[in-house]
RNA sequence: GCGGUCGUGGCGAAGUGGUUAACGCACCGGAUUGUGGCUCCGGCAUCCGUGGGUUCGAUCCCCACCGAUCGCCCCA
């Protein structure tokens, strides 16, 4: 390769030969989705700066290291999302949802997001991900349905080594409390932490237990732990959730140091992570959580959120790890082999026949013998192959040839797209 | 931003300081003058990431760069 016109770093070409796992991923979902009664919503790929900073927040790693930022010629500063849910909450806001009779508005959303970061096995620049935000409802039922949403999705599609692990942040007061308490609690240690945690420490304090330098020094055990800093609005509300989940017969672990990356989350906070063996280091296939201070924050009224961010990428990559076996559904249902001059044009006429008549046909396009055009239709799968050769077109015939069995017989070429049509598409 | 590994034909993969750089897969053709999946034969024709350097000579040695990949951080 001489050129550099290569795809960006971090960037990927979906090829004709993978586009089909992703499809099929897509088409599950959707019907998932539909199941679940969820709106499909469609928002831009970028926005203003200021609503990642606000939404995300802006002591996050995503805003302050990650993000595709660029000046637009008007001299707007404009940034490519790097998540979903910023997105959505803005569009929750300027089109007046919260107004729209049908409450809860329960939404999902396929999008492709940016994020500038060293790409490695599960981790690309551009990734795509599959999204839920149900906006408008503060019921404990709808956290454990978009979490019951989101493993019926993997599960649906056969995986198996999931799991789920949540964990709650409280409301406002709670999480000051706790946030105090951590300070209290690490500020004697904090020549001892690294680098980044005595920062986390004066930013965000929370994320000081993500930390997985510092995860073995003696004051990570000790640490205060968000649960007994739950008031009694914030443990109820946790343990409905986790009373509807165990309704529901889903399993989870409760792990008081989950924080989640972005500062908006609250109350509950939940990802899905994957044991199967080939993931390298990447285990998180999904993650969410409750913003209910998000819509607020961009101007709307009060109003209770949550969602969750899946990363398609990753879930295709558990697929293959767990060896599940994506259903091939478009084998070619006719390829037409044709010899000789005369043939070739009533080759061209057959071919477009049978495809306005709703069959999947195809032909050689590259001067190959018969010989070689039987092997391109071998190669395709095609169940029947239609042979026009000089003897077919003396008679009026043509030959169709079945390639499971070999079996082939002489037919009238006139009403041959009747024929066929009735054999391929007679039972669908 | 930091660290490890790697970079040979469409793909996979050997290899050597010095005439024509293995092999496998795939593809095309022939054996079978109109028939696929098996077998055999042939073809696929200067190409060894880029730019320098060492050398009489480098794909193989040195340097830089670029790219890929895996990991750290963090996450999807």
């Amino acid at each position: 390769m001489v050129l550099s016109m290569n795809a960006p770093r971090g960037t990927v070409d979906i090829l004709p030969k993978d586009v089909k796992a992703w499809q099929y991923v897509e088409e599950q979902i959707k019907e998932v989705c539909k199941r679940y009664h969820y709106k499909e919503i469609r928002t831009p790929v970028f926005e203003h700066t200021e609503v990642f900073q606000r939404g995300v927040g802006d002591t996050t790693d995503i805003v302050q290291k990650e993000m595709y930022t660029f000046e637009d010629r008007g001299g707007r500063s404009l940034t490519l999302r790097p998540e979903g849910t910023a997105g959505v909450a803005r569009a929750y806001v300027q089109n007046k949802l919260y107004g729209d009779v049908n409450q809860p508005v329960k939404l999902y959303y396929f999008a492709e997001m940016f994020r500038y970061e060293r790409p490695q096995k599960g981790r690309m620049r551009q990734l795509n991900q599959f999204g839920i935000e149900v906006l408008g409802s503060a019921d404990p039922a709808v956290d454990a349905e978009v979490i019951d949403l989101a493993m019926t999705v993997y599960q649906s599609l056969g995986l198996t080594s999931l799991k789920l692990v949540i964990n709650s942040l409280g409301d406002k007061e709670s999480r000051e409390n706790h946030r105090q308490a951590l300070i209290d609690h690490f500020t004697p240690h904090k020549e001892e932490l690294c680098a980044d945690c005595q920062v986390r420490l004066e930013q965000n304090p929370l994320r000081v237990l993500d930390c997985k330098k510092d995860r073995d020094h003696p004051a990570m055990g000790t640490a205060p732990s968000i649960l007994d800093f739950l008031n009694e609005e914030s443990k109820s509300y946790f343990e409905e959730v986790k009373e509807y989940l165990d309704a529901m017969g889903i399993a989870y672990v409760v792990d008081p140091t989950l924080v989640r990356g972005l500062d908006y989350y609250n109350h509950t906070a939940f990802e899905i992570m994957s044991d199967a063996k080939g993931f390298g280091a990447i285990t998180t296939l999904a993650g969410g959580g409750r913003y209910n201070g998000m819509i607020e924050e961009f101007g709307g009224p009060t109003t209770p959120a949550i969602g969750f961010g899946m990363g398609l990428e990753r879930l295709l990559m558990a697929l293959e790890a767990e060896g599940v076996e994506i259903p091939d559904t478009d084998k070619l249902d006719c390829y037409v082999v044709a010899v000789g001059k005369e043939a070739e044009q009533a080759a061209v006429r057959l071919v477009h026949d049978l495809r306005a008549n709703g069959v999947g046909v195809d032909k050689d396009y590259q001067q190959r013998k018969m010989k070689g055009q039987l092997k391109a239709a071998d190669r395709y799968e095609a169940k029947y192959v239609l042979i026009l050769g000089e003897d077919e077109v003396r008679n009026n015939t043509i030959t169709v040839k079945e390639m499971a069995t070999g079996e082939q017989q002489v037919l009238p070429i006139e009403n041959i797209v009747d024929t066929l049509t009735g054999k391929l598409l007679g039972g669908k």
